[in-house]
DNA sequence: CACACGAATTTTGCATGCAATAGAATTTAT
DNA sequence: ATAAATTCTATTGCATGCAAAATTCGTGTG
């Protein structure tokens, strides 16, 4: 029997698995927002599944710091406060920044090739100003350099981090200057991985990353402001 | 009434919670070895707990990296292949070059004191030649230059690597050079804490993680030899 | 003797039931 | 009427039961 591959998957996929990424898909996307709390009975009429792979899917996203677990008291999506934000961000810069020598060292022609691509996609939307198209091949551009690393731990840590940094939806309003200036940035990263520069892509990637974190924080901090005080 | 901290915490923590920091200090201390099945059966009896929150420790600690899960064929505690140690070395790296970073911008004089005392502590073990109480104050100093970055995230995402990274006991032995090599290279890193040297520090923990990535990797790999081929 | 096939046993995955805790509602006392 | 106490309800934490999958063991065959 040539059974290569398999086109459908006999064997489905353990419900507690199927509950862990569905969970965290809502959670990603910001349809369960942050502080709503997780009741289990509504979610296993919503799921279709029982209480035990749900009570082992909150265990996991909890661990993954999408929820936050209260004793005896359930389960609420963890809030993304500023300062967590900034820590978060902080840590991916140190990650791209390693990703970026290691992917300069790594990647194969086709695999910046295909870097190079979603480069080029990505400036169409800046061109078109469509912001959420621009965020799609940003976010792509920056997990492939990590992929491209190498380094497997490296790229289910970022990953990880990545997940939580997309909840925030910092990208709301993006000031035209720093949303230019970043897209120049990506010229240069690219320019510097296609060189196999590693010096200049780690530069280069610490320095987005910072800026990154510095324009989320102003944000953050501006949308903070009517509020308090 | 007065109750500022009552000594015996009434409310006991979760079962779950329980098995699973048990089942991660056996797997660290290297009791459960990588590749060891975990049976349910024997575990609930070993633990005192009934299979619900086993399973649910088994899911938390899958998703750190500690086990693996194999659908319907129970749980295995994850193999530390050189690879794997390799790549989250490296990962240790970039954190720790960051976390020196940010120590000095924030650690307080009394914290950097702290760490100075847990330096004299391991040189006297070095002195001694005891590599099992240097290894102790080594760690303990990389864990509270990390803590005393201030970056929470950091210090968990660390942590947990940590953690993964102390179940190989790569350090059974350890060249005498090397060894007097990582010392001078402690005293370098804590003179640059006192001073505040951002951009030295940085360097001197990438520098310091690198060697230790390589000496672990050419004892892995010495270790490996006689086997192979 | 090796190998393959099949029944029996073990083990996992999931659903559900029961006790305990937390939160809400109601009563009672001041 | 308000505040405290108490009952009541909803929800969580954990144990267990049942069905499906996998492993083991035994048997027969080439």
């Amino acid at each position: 029997m040539d059974e290569t591959q398999d086109p459908t998957p006999i064997t489905r996929r353990p419900l507690h698995e199927e509950a862990t990424d569905c969970l965290r898909d809502l959670i990603v996307q910001g349809r369960l927002a942050p502080g709503t709390r997780l009741n289990e009975r509504l979610l296993t009429a919503q799921l279709g599944v029982s209480r035990t792979p749900l009570r082992e899917a909150f265990k996991v996203l909890a661990t993954e710091g999408m929820v936050d677990l209260m004793p005896n008291r359930g389960a609420i999506v963890s809030q993304m406060d500023p300062v967590r934000l900034s820590e978060t961000l902080g840590v991916m810069g140190a990650l791209e920044a390693l990703a970026g020598e290691l992917a300069c060292l790594n990647a194969t022609e086709s695999q910046i090739n295909e870097i190079r691509a979603l480069h080029y996609e990505m400036l169409a939307y800046h061109a078109r100003g469509d912001l959420a198209g621009y965020f799609k091949f940003n976010q792509a551009i920056h997990l492939k350099i990590v992929k491209y690393s190498g380094n497997a731990v490296l790229f289910n840590t970022y990953r990880q981090m990545n997940g939580n940094v997309r909840r925030a939806r910092y990208m709301a309003n993006l000031s035209k200057e720093r949303w230019d200036a970043a897209v120049r940035e990506h010229e240069e990263i690219l320019a510097a991985l296609a060189a196999r520069d590693v010096k200049r892509i780690k530069a280069l990637l610490a320095d987005h990353l910072a800026h990154k974190q510095k324009s989320v924080l102003a944000e953050l901090e501006a949308l903070m402001e009517p509020k308090a005080s």
